[in-house]
RNA sequence: GCCCCGGUAGCCCAAUUGGUAGAGGCAGCUGGCUUAAAACCGGCCAAGUAUGGGUUCGAGUCCCAUCCGGGGCACCA
């Protein structure tokens, strides 16, 4: 029998289905289409144990869903935008498109090695014109219909990126890639209008994602409802304000400006003056960070007064950075009594607090005796007409204290209702070179000018300089230069677009890249339209995910989508909602996290400093340190020279002397400090903490099958997990069982036959376990369902218990449901037998009259205890069930003496009969 | 601080609408093969479900509280 080879079988038919297109994907309107889309990844240059985490099992659902009878897409590119490749040419001095080039090719050899069935041919690369050309031209349709628009607005600066960012890519006041801090500045720049469809990108009620990203979605968007109030100053402006809670109005007592606010100049008195310019100035000196970490509340009277319009009392106005420009209307009116953050800076600054909300059977709250603010159930005091309406912890009109005062307010020309989000219109202004450049110019005016169609693309120069940290555009004048329609001179736009711009519409790039007239070919989209089933980090869930609907939302209003429509309709397939949402259902993976890792254990010898050591010599050992060490320890964790030791009473700190002899046995030759191998935590895999695992040299030593099978078993898929080095061998032996399944000729003994039923119903209740597991992305538990099939075929074969006919079936079966996770091996044993590829075969039949059980064991209890167990006919009715327990004499020993109240019968399975 | 998800053999991970806690894998033990080891083949072992209460004939599953881990949001008016 031919050893299991991995190497040669799977170079083979890697070549081979590429020979022979066997994953091209056309249009083919006889047949249901499945459109599986997986995230592109970055070409960061190598592929990790990530990538296949996210992809293999995302191929195993593509390929299960074609053995199904699906005409299914699965496609495959590249998001080649992005700063790392500007990065690169700073520090390497290579050109960005060179290194995104090379990184891409690199990619593709590897990505190749895991055995998708990618259609390459629809391969799309977002640094290519050819596809950035749509980019640009999408963009240039939103500018001309007021999607996209430019504005000047507080935007977060990076820094050390030289670049603006938007809201999403900044967390904890630190840009998410490095960390760093970002500043606040006034800037004008590009936005898109996703603001417009806040609403429509609250309802998920035509997908099916997880709760957890929408929940995400929906945070993220933060709608709020309440009411805007218009309070008057005497210059004859007004103050507008957003609220959630109009209801405690009449408690405002004093109103907070953000202090970037336009009217602080004008209701500052001069008195105050100087203190709030200098407030003014120390808030913009410092960074989003250092706001969110003032522990106290700070602020300045302006000493300006606005008009309470539901009392007509005088408030006085500060400026306090809590209030942020960039939320509400950058304005607030305080409500000590009832909101916390006011409490507190009503007493950090003396401002009076009055109660206007009652506790339930309570007498009126003292304002000066409050320690906290009251936000609990009441009713409405102090409020003039609204004395004695009740109110509860509901949002906006659900709780009918807002209700009426809403109400009130309108009829009083006071406001009006509004609802309020948190999200932001999206920041698509990049100060970088790299990424797709905006179609628009500035005549001599500034005025903007779209570029026409046929100006489109913009094409990045390739003669560019990385030298100033700025991006060259700024500085290259042939690119600078441009013109007009009307042939003004006019200077280009040297801002490019966020590369998120770039993936909200990559779904349908693939769908025909090359066409010529339009983004994509409305008859490819007519057919494939909408993606069925996305797989994805869900590190993504309000960048990506959330700009791609809003993406696909503008699109379809914009009429982007009316003549695929039409092509639906010609071929009798219904349009309506197909082009609301971009991907109908979502799956997202888990993360796989670096293995624990035991560090070393070391003896050392040297000198007492403080508390610890300082080490003269360093040895590694086995277990215990000899006995003249004067610590010995598992290395717990190091930093340059500084080790932490596990002592016998907890930690200690040994610092190595530059001149210490470091002693590693399994290390011949002279060894140093930075050799010691120290505990590793469960953490995200990275470089810098040296627990990447490596899937090239995964796929040498057991082959891509293995490796596949392994992540899609070892882990529930949507949860991820450590990586486990040990486990996968599991994994390989199972591989390698079926493959001598295949290949060892079946004997059938003396018994043939005997065993028939049993293997055959084991055969036909994995078909329909594997099914569900697979359609239900629980492939761990599909996989462990063959690998129980596997172990009766072992026990089958061993005995010769089965005729030839019925082993057959089964490893037909198993090979056929191996198939979408262990692509190359069942296709090798495949062919052996059969014409055609296993890739193109139908997922065995289920037979239930062959799954179905003869016999079922019946769990019989007494007061809810097992006592007995039986055998019965699986097609017993209840009352067989019943008169069997009650016939037990194992029952009778449990009832004996008591009361038999009640016989609970669960079909098929146990009867409780209970007693006293 | 608020909101989600999770906690089951030594480890990873299963358990239809509440119905015998165990499918699968790893490790371990043991026998075979081998000069020996690895690999391979056969067999065996395993927890009462984080903790405390409740509902129920019956709870890993539902409810309440607490602890631990992971994730999201956070001066959001």
């Amino acid at each position: 029998m031919a050893k299991y080879d991995h190497r040669s079988i799977e170079q083979v038919w890697q070549e081979r289905w590429e020979a022979e297109g066997l994953y091209r994907s056309e249009v083919d309107w006889s047949r249901p289409k499945h459109y599986a889309l997986t995230m592109l990844p970055y070409p960061s240059g190598d592929l990790h144990i990530g990538h296949w985490y996210a992809m293999t099992p995302s191929d195993a659902r593509a390929r299960f869903m074609r053995m199904q009878g699906y005409n299914v897409l699965f496609p495959m590119g590249f998001d080649s935008f992005g700063l790392p490749a500007e990065n690169a040419a700073i520090q390497r001095n290579i050109h960005p498109a060179i290194w995104t080039a090379g990184n891409i090719e690199r990619m593709r050899t590897q990505m190749r090695t895991m055995g998708c069935m990618f259609d390459w041919e629809r391969e799309v690369a977002s640094s290519d014109p050819g596809y950035y050309r749509w980019t640009e031209w999408f963009f240039a349709e939103f500018a001309r219909n007021g999607v996209a628009y430019r504005g000047e607005a507080t935007v977060n600066w990076s820094e050390t990126l030289q670049t603006v960012l938007a809201n999403e890519q900044v967390i904890d006041g630190k840009d998410e890639r490095t960390g760093q801090p970002v500043v606040q500045r006034r800037m004008e720049q590009w936005f898109f209008k996703i603001t417009d469809y806040a609403d429509e990108l609250l309802d998920f009620g035509s997908i099916d994602w997880p709760e957890s990203i929408k929940l995400m979605q929906r945070n993220w968007i933060g709608r709020s409802e309440g009411a805007h109030v218009d309070f008057a100053v005497p210059s004859g402006s007004t103050i507008r304000v957003f609220t959630t809670r109009p209801d405690t109005l009449w408690g405002a007592t004093f109103m907070v400006l953000a202090p970037e606010h336009e009217l602080v100049d004008e209701l500052t008195s001069d008195e105050q003056r100087p203190a709030v310019e200098a407030y003014r100035a120390e808030t913009a000196a410092r960074t989003e960070l250092e706001r969110l970490e003032d522990e106290g509340k700070t602020g300045v009277f302006t000493g300006g007064y606005a008009t309470n319009p539901v009392n007509g009392e005088q408030v006085p106005v500060w400026i306090a950075d809590y209030v942020l420009m960039g939320y509400g209307t950058g304005a607030i009116m305080a409500v000590p009594a009832h909101d916390q953050r006011d409490f507190e800076f009503a007493h950090a600054h003396g401002l009076t607090i009055a109660p206007v909300i009652t506790p339930e059977g309570a007498e009126p709250l003292d304002g000066g005796a409050m320690e906290a603010a009251y936000v609990g159930l009441g009713t409405m005091s102090a409020s003039g007409p609204l004395d004695g309406v009740p109110t509860n912890l509901e949002k906006g009109r659900a709780n009918p204290s807002v209700a009426a005062a809403i109400d009130w307010l309108v009829e009083n020309d006071a406001g009006e209702e509004a609802v309020n989000y948190r999200l932001r219109d999206w920041l698509i202004s990049r100060q970088r070179y790299w990424g797709s450049p905006i179609p628009a110019v500035y005549d001599e005016d500034g005025e903007i000018e779209i570029l026409a169609d046929d100006q489109l693309p913009v094409v990045l120069p390739d003669d560019v300089e990385f030298s100033s940290g700025r991006s060259p555009l700024t500085t290259h004048q042939p690119f600078l230069e441009a013109a007009t329609r009307d042939n003004r001179p006019a200077r280009r736009e040297t801002d490019t677009m966020d590369t998120f711009m770039c993936s909200s519409w990559y779904q349908y790039g693939y769908l025909s890249p090359g066409f010529d007239g339009a983004p994509f070919d409305p008859e490819e989209a007519a057919y494939w339209l909408p993606v069925d089933q996305y797989t994805g980090g869900a590190e993504h869930a309000v960048m990506h995910l959330l700009y791609t609907r809003f993406f696909t939302k503008a699109m379809r209003d914009l009429g982007h989508f009316d003549t695929a429509a039409e092509a639906m309709r010609a071929h009798g397939r219904d349009p309506e909602g197909a082009f609301d949402e971009p991907m109908r259902a979502l799956r997202s993976q888990g993360q796989i996290l670096g293995e624990e890792r035991p560090g070393d254990s070391v003896a050392i010898w040297g000198e007492p400093d403080g508390d610890g050591w300082i080490a003269s010599r360093v040895v590694v050992v086995d277990g215990e340190g000899p006995a003249d060490a004067a610590l010995a320890g598992e290395l717990r964790r190091r930093t340059e020279r500084t080790m932490q030791v596990a002592g016998p009473d907890g930690p200690v700190r040994v610092e190595v002397a530059e001149d210490a002899t470091v002693e590693i046995p399994s290390i011949p030759g002279e060894n140093d400090v930075t050799q010691l191998k120290h505990h590793l935590e469960i953490q995200r895999m990275s470089k810098s903490k040296g627990n990447v695992v490596n899937p090239d040299v995964l796929v040498d030593q057991y082959g891509a099958d293995t490796v596949r099978t392994h992540l899609m078993f070892g882990y529930d898929w949507e949860k991820g997990g450590p990586w486990d080095s040990q486990t996968i061998t599991g994994s390989h032996r199972f591989i390698q069982d079926v493959w001598r399944l295949g290949m060892e000729a079946y004997e059938p003994g003396a018994k043939a036959g005997e065993g028939d039923r049993a293997l055959r119903r084991a055969v036909h209740q994995t078909i329909a376990k594997v099914g569900h597991d697979f359609e239900s992305f629980a492939f761990n538990t599909g996989l462990a369902a063959l690998m129980t099939l596997r172990n009766e075929m072992l026990a089958a074969r061993k005995s010769g218990s089965v005729t030839a006919e019925v082993w057959g079936e089964a490893l037909e079966s198993l090979l056929l449901m191996l198939a979408p996770v262990a692509p190359h091996m069942t296709e090798e044993l495949w062919r052996r037998s059969h014409e055609g590829s296993i890739h193109a075969a139908a997922w065995p039949t289920f037979d239930e009259e062959a799954a179905a059980e003869d016999t079922i064991r019946l769990v019989v209890q007494v007061n809810g205890k097992v006592r007995d167990q039986i055998d019965v006919p699986a097609d017993s009715n209840d009352a067989d069930l019943e008169a069997t327990a009650l016939a037990s004499p194992r029952v009778a020993e449990w009832t004996d003496g008591k009361t038999v109240r009640k016989v609970i019968v669960v079909p098929g399975r146990l009867v409780n009969v209970v007693a006293n």
